[in-house]
Order: structure tokens, then C-alpha cells, then sequence
DNA sequence: CCCAAACGTGAGGCACCCCTCCGGTTCGCT
DNA sequence: AGCGAACCGGAGGGGTGCCTCACGTTTGGG
């Protein structure tokens, strides 16, 4: 089946196999460059013209949305796993801790759980489930007292934008920094110690225009 | 006196003119475009050909000094106060508003604060300052026992890092969600019930590492 | 008022990147 | 084997940005 649901015959050999190697060559310069990567330097990377790499892909996206399949799966496995812990907030930890080592594997899966790219359909479907999976981690945890009320979804969000930089600065440098931070943000999410906060949390529209912004260039 | 103390005559009227309305140009575009914004744009936006702008400014480094050193001068005291503030850990918090209001100001600046360009003595001179402040008022409410003692300095650095591109992401749609960031990040740094954080600080050598790496092209 | 020094200009070389299109190649079905 | 559909290559047009340099213009001291 293809990706729409229309059956389509198989590619030929030739096709498929130049097909592989772009998509193994995405993945690598994608996970190195962040989701700008050039397409030219993919195409040459895989040893294969830019037309080719159009002919498969005509959109950046449809060439992302085939590197990052496999992450994005794992991804949302790891957020299911979360929901199945008993305790609420082991469940709120994993998923967080699944977050961070999923960002800090792979600089494109970072950029791209950072951005929201408002020209696909496909690429909305699984940022809503995000929010929805997020939302039923978090709301877990705060009606078994376990995080502070005055979270909102809002601040996972921005704990993503927080983390997603953070690696960018220390990815080569000091690879396993996130964890610190994870732990650093696990105290402020505790309800033990929740202090008033002066802000209120962003409205869903604020949070939607944030991170169409981020995937807008300059 | 020339910004390396050597005695040069004025400029000709018409030059400082063009010079000034360079840097009135630069500092607009930086703010809205980050340190990277494109020079012909500036010289463009300034009136001037590109030729003038290399023939005041030889490197883009020195445009950005020219165009930031008063809001350094303005962000330099802020610290200062912070430290003339008698309770420490207002004096924190001052230090860290101040900050965070900056950074929310200005995207150029917000950029020349998480990055570090090493192929500038004058730079390399600010970040030391900044560093040594940072250690300063945060020791002071670590030594009052309001700070956890177990927060770096690189945690700091850490902070500017991730606020940086919350604002990065917010600025437009939710100007003072980074006020909100903050106060949670209050929460995470007060001494009472912190809880312990299973990876330790950054070296000095990986936080210098990773404030390069953010400042070189991919 | 004159002229040398200071200054300004913008075309142009270089390096990227995106994306298209058409002539040539390869596959695989019959 | 032969042929048409599928496929591939890569030149090339359009865009952006960096930076230089030869030539023309302006200033202000003498």
C-alpha cells in the first residue's frame, strides 16, 4: 500500500535500491546538518544525481518524513511505554527521559520535533498526537498529585525548545548534558515545592504560532 | 581614542554620517534577523553600498560590536546591580530577570549571548566578564544557602542557552512567556528539597567547547 | 580655490542552494 | 531480442550571500 493508500506497482530494482541509498544518506546528513541539510549534498552523498533525489522526493518533506519513519515510530512507542507505567510519575519521567535521548540521538529528529510544519498533513496528524500524548502524561501526574498544577502543556513544549538547543550546544561536546538538565527540570515540575508562578501558561493558539514560526526561515 | 587606545583623526563629516546610519542600519537588522543577518541587506537598509560598510566594518564582528556595545554596557550593569542588591538570593533572581528581559529584546543579541567567537580578543574579554559574574552572584546565594549547592555555573550558561530559544520561538506570539520559564527555573534552583542530579556539571573545557560549536556554521 | 587624501560605488568573481527539464539510459515484460 | 515505460543525469536558470577592487566623487586643510 502506498503511503495514501493507493496501490502502487513496485519501484523498479535500479529505482529502489537509489531509493535506499537516499534515504540512508538523509538520515545520516540530516542527523548531522538538522532538517536544512542540502538536498545536493544528500544526492551526492548517495551517489546519485538531484534530479533522481526530486524524481523520489519532490518535497524536503517527503524525503524527511522517509528518513525519520523509523525514529518517529520509536518515538511514539516510547510515549505509549510511558502510559503503561503504574506509578504517574515514572510515567511522566520516562516520557520525558525517552524525549531527551530521542533528541539528543539525532540533531534532525530534534529540529524536528521543534518545528511545526503547517504544509503537511501528515506532519500535523503526528504533532497533534504529540500534544495528545503529552497532555495524558502530564494530566496523569497531576491528578495524582505527583506534578504541580500550574503546568501546562505549554511548558512541555518549551521544555522540547530548551533540551533541543541545549543539545545543539553540547551534542559534541558533553553528550550526556540533557540528563542534567532533565533532572534540573524534574525539580521544578515536582508539586512539592511549586512556587506561584507570576506568567500564565500560553494559549494553545501562542503555542501553535511558536512553532510554526521556528520552522519559518528568517 | 580608537577601540585600541591608537589616536586617529576624526572621520570626514560625510563618512561618520554613513557610519552611523550603518550602525542604526545593523542593530534594526540584527535585532530582527540574529547575528547572521546579511550585510548587503544592512548596507541596502542603511542607504550605503557594501563597499562603505567593509570600508568602516572589515569583519562582521566589528558591526556587531559597533552595534551592541550599548546594550553590553546596559547588560553589564544589570550584573552589577545584582551584586549591590543586600539579599542574595534577590540578587539572584535580579541577575537573571535582567538577563532574560535582555535577551527577549534584542534576537542579535540574544545569538551574541549563547555563542562564542573565538577570533575575537574583545569578545573572548565579555564572555570572561560574563562568566566571572555569573560565579559571583551565584556563589554568593549558594554561600547563603538559597542557591542548591550542587548548581554550576555551566548550569547558568545552560539557562541562556534554553531561554534563548524559547525567545527565539515566542517573541512574536508570547512576548513574556520567557517570564514564566524563569520562574520555574526558580523553583529548580531554590536549596530547599533539591533533589540529586545523577550527572555532574559540565567542565569548564566542555562548556567552552559547546559555546563554539554554537557560533560555527554547520 | 585647489588638490591630495579620504571616501564611496557597484559590478563582478566565487560559492552555495533550490528546482526543472530534456536527452539519453536501463529495466523487465512480452 | 526488442521495445516502451520508467528512470537517471546534469546542465542551467534563478536566487542569495560574501567580499574585493578599480575607478569616480567628496571633503577640508593649506
Amino acid at each position: 500500500m502506498g503511503a495514501n493508500g493507493v496501490e502502487r506497482r513496485p519501484l523498479r530494482r535500479d529505482a529502489q535500491e537509489r531509493r535506499d541509498r537516499l534515504v540512508e544518506a538523509a538520515r545520516r546528513e540530516f542527523a548531522r546538518h538538522g532538517v536544512d541539510a542540502s538536498l545536493e549534498k544528500i544526492a551526492r552523498e548517495a551517489g546519485v544525481s538531484i534530479g533522481t533525489l526530486y524524481r523520489h522526493f519532490p518535497t524536503r518533506m517527503d524525503l524527511l518524513m522517509a528518513a525519520f519513519r523509523p525514529r518517529l515510530d520509536e518515538f511514539m512507542a516510547g510515549a505509549a511505554e510511558a502510559l503503561a507505567i503504574e506509578d504517574p510519575w515514572d510515567g511522566f519521567v520516562h516520557y520525558l527521559e525517552n524525549l531527551f535521548a530521542m533528541q539528543a540521538g539525532d540533531r534532525g529528529f530534534n529540529d524536528f520535533l521543534s518545528r511545526r510544519f503547517t504544509d503537511n498533513a501528515e506532519t500535523e496528524r503526528i504533532h497533534d498526537q504529540m500534544c495528545r500524548h503529552i497532555g495524558d502524561v502530564l494530566a496523569r501526574a497531576q491528578d495524582a498529585g505527583r506534578v504541580r498544577a500550574d503546568l501546562s502543556q505549554g511548558d512541555i513544549v518549551n521544555l522540547i525548545w530548551s533540551n533541543g538547543r541545549m543539545i545543539d550546544a553540547t551534542s559534541t561536546t558533553a553528550p550526556n548534558a540533557w540528563r542534567r538538565h532533565l533532572h534540573l527540570m524534574l525539580d521544578a515540575y515536582r508539586a512539592e515545592r511549586a512556587h506561584p508562578i507570576p506568567e500564565p501558561p500560553m494559549t494553545d493558539q501562542q503555542l501553535y504560532d511558536a512553532m510554526v514560526h521556528l520552522s519559518q526561515v528568517d
